[in-house]
DNA sequence: ATACAATATCGTAATATTGCAATTTACTAA
DNA sequence: TTAGTAAATTGCAATATTACGATATTGTAT
């Protein structure tokens, strides 16, 4: 039949709740190993940091820039002007809501305690 | 210059640690609305799954095919034939994996409390 | 065998992601 | 003002993802 459709390739994001979408997002932003990376550098360093990432990282000055504006969209990181660096650091309340969310599942398993499988 | 890498595109996972890109894949597999949907509905039905997940979204059959089988490949489901039906549930370990991660990060962050931006 | 069901796979179109060189922008320092 | 540094943006190539119709596969009935 081969009829093609326009919003073929486009998540229905429409069809989902606004929860779900805000989850998928989130994940969606800790999908990359580049990008768990810069949050773990992030945390290990115990303040912000201004400048050294691109050096932390194994890839170019463009694709880490690429990396830190994915994060910083999905709004797990904030960065602020500092002088001539820019000074990231981790946006507890984005972190929180994914530790939030994953611990309410894993009390709900623990609870019914694979019924099957 | 217009040199062609013919890496181009792909994903540098050899660069970083195990536990980096087994994060990664996991949040990849959940950065998607539907895959969260599924999630939630294995969840809410207490109990393993036979059939009728096509019918909870709003995707077509094919479509959700493919994405339960994203959630198998990164183990976060667990899926087996059930006289005519397929019985899908959730990985207990997966997600608690998940959980251990953002409760550290929160664990951190919490001790740190946010000492810039 | 035949018909029916549920699920998987194939093929394809549209869009998104990943990566980097080159360039631009923005600030600092001399 | 000029040079230097840090980060963002642009442009593009390669690959991955999303979605769905069509078809194949597998198991259950009759």
């Amino acid at each position: 039949m081969q009829f093609t459709n326009i919003r073929m390739g486009i998540t229905k994001t429409d069809q989902f709740t606004n929860k779900q979408n805000s989850i998928a997002t989130l994940a969606k932003a800790i999908g990359h190993p580049a990008r768990v990376a810069i949050i773990e550098y992030l945390l290990k360093v115990d303040s912000c940091i201004c400048g050294d990432i691109v050096n932390e990282l194994p890839l170019a000055q463009a694709t880490v820039s690429q990396h830190l504006k994915e994060l910083k969209n999905a709004g797990l990181i904030k960065g602020s002007i500092e002088g001539n660096a820019i000074c990231y650091c981790l946006d507890e309340k984005a972190l929180a809501k994914l530790q939030n969310y994953f611990e309410n599942i894993a009390k709900h398993l623990e609870k019914k305690k694979s019924k099957c499988c």
